[in-house]
DNA sequence: GTCTATAAAAAGATAGAC
DNA sequence: GTCTATCTTTTTATAGAC
């Protein structure tokens, strides 16, 4: 049972949590920083959660739903496999935008806590994995390795993310400038991903064997 | 002044810390950890180098030096500029493959400890760019903003390491089919290099004005 | 359920003998 | 230069009153 104040007081120990093991990462996070943020006392964290690991383990359980945007929905709807994922980079890279730590939190929990990983159910990937092959069996997209794909867009997409400052450093780029490469980004990244699927690009060099 | 064994020791423990940063990261790196590697006592850790900070720092700025392969070399010899760009992406991803905690590791400095990334210089990044532009301007490669093209490649060359369990997990795939994942990532960007930078690729639908 | 006070554990750093 | 023993600090976790 859990009366209003209580659930209350739980809610915004979570969003706290979430806060602060989002921008800080686990090992750089203090249960004082939560608390103080959640406007508690350390010991009332304890009280309704056992511990700091167990704390983190329920904010990512919660937060795994949210790792990707919602694009189920479209992903069945669109006959286009080149827009569909078009759509995607254009939605992940709003979506990422706004939430800017998500690719560091999600990589520190598979490096980590990859038990954390494993128990919940993220299945984004796999499906896009599917629908490339399936695409690339109708004949609609160039064939090509379905993994190396999901593999290089994910590495688009969240390279700037996870590598801010190191990009900021190694170009040179002010606040300003990196928010510019940011905003170009979702555009470059669908030029690659029309230019390597739209099929029968007019005669290369070679050609694989087909019709 | 330094005698051989000190000599020996204070590289001993440079060696044990640098194992250990790259494979567990700052925080997680325990200075008691570094002197078992190293088969010295904590104290002589504290002797030799005066805290784990100063410790971490001199390893990176020693480290700093081999973050990327040596290219520079052949960046000048070369006068194809894809054909470099292929080179580097050999290259780079069987570094990556000998040190595959690298990526993670200068991430991390980047993000918890910018101040040592900048004192260091590293200047591939701005050569390629630099490179990029001038191959731009000769008219070798397609037209195409020389910084996006850097965080693309940098982010495809980099995914598979810092998101290893990640892209298991998300994949399904055991260590044989990472690997084997990983021993044809070469040929995956090299793909995509030749398709974006490779100039007058027969007519698209659109075509930027140019003679 | 919430707090204050305190314990316990972990990890980094130092003193001092050899 | 190297060690053993010890201190200090930081951080997590608990006891116990309200």
């Amino acid at each position: 049972m859990m009366s209003d104040a209580d659930a209350d007081t739980k809610q915004r120990i979570l969003a706290a949590a979430e806060a602060e093991f989002l921008a800080r990462g686990y090992d750089r996070s203090r249960t004082q920083a939560i608390a103080d943020r959640a406007q508690i006392n350390k010991a009332m964290l304890h009280y309704h959660f056992r511990s700091k690991d167990e704390l983190f383990a329920q904010v990512f359980r919660e937060k795994a739903k949210q790792l990707f945007p919602q694009v189920e929905a479209s992903l069945r709807e669109q006959p286009d496999f080149i827009r569909f994922v078009c759509r995607f980079v254009d939605l992940y890279l709003a979506y990422l935008i706004e939430n800017p730590f998500l690719p560091s939190y999600l990589m520190q929990v598979a490096t980590n806590h990859v038990e954390l990983l494993q128990q919940v159910q993220i299945d984004l990937p796999k499906r896009l994995v599917a629908a490339f092959e399936a695409a690339v069996k109708a004949k609609v997209i160039r064939p090509h390795d379905a993994r190396q794909f999901v593999v290089s867009l994910l590495g688009m997409c969240v390279m700037p993310f996870v590598g801010k400052n190191l990009i900021q450093g190694f170009l040179g780029l002010d606040e300003r400038e990196y928010h510019a490469l940011l905003a170009a980004r979702a555009e470059e990244i669908k030029r690659y991903v029309v230019l390597l699927l739209t099929p029968e690009h007019p005669p290369e060099r070679r050609r694989t064997k087909e019709a």
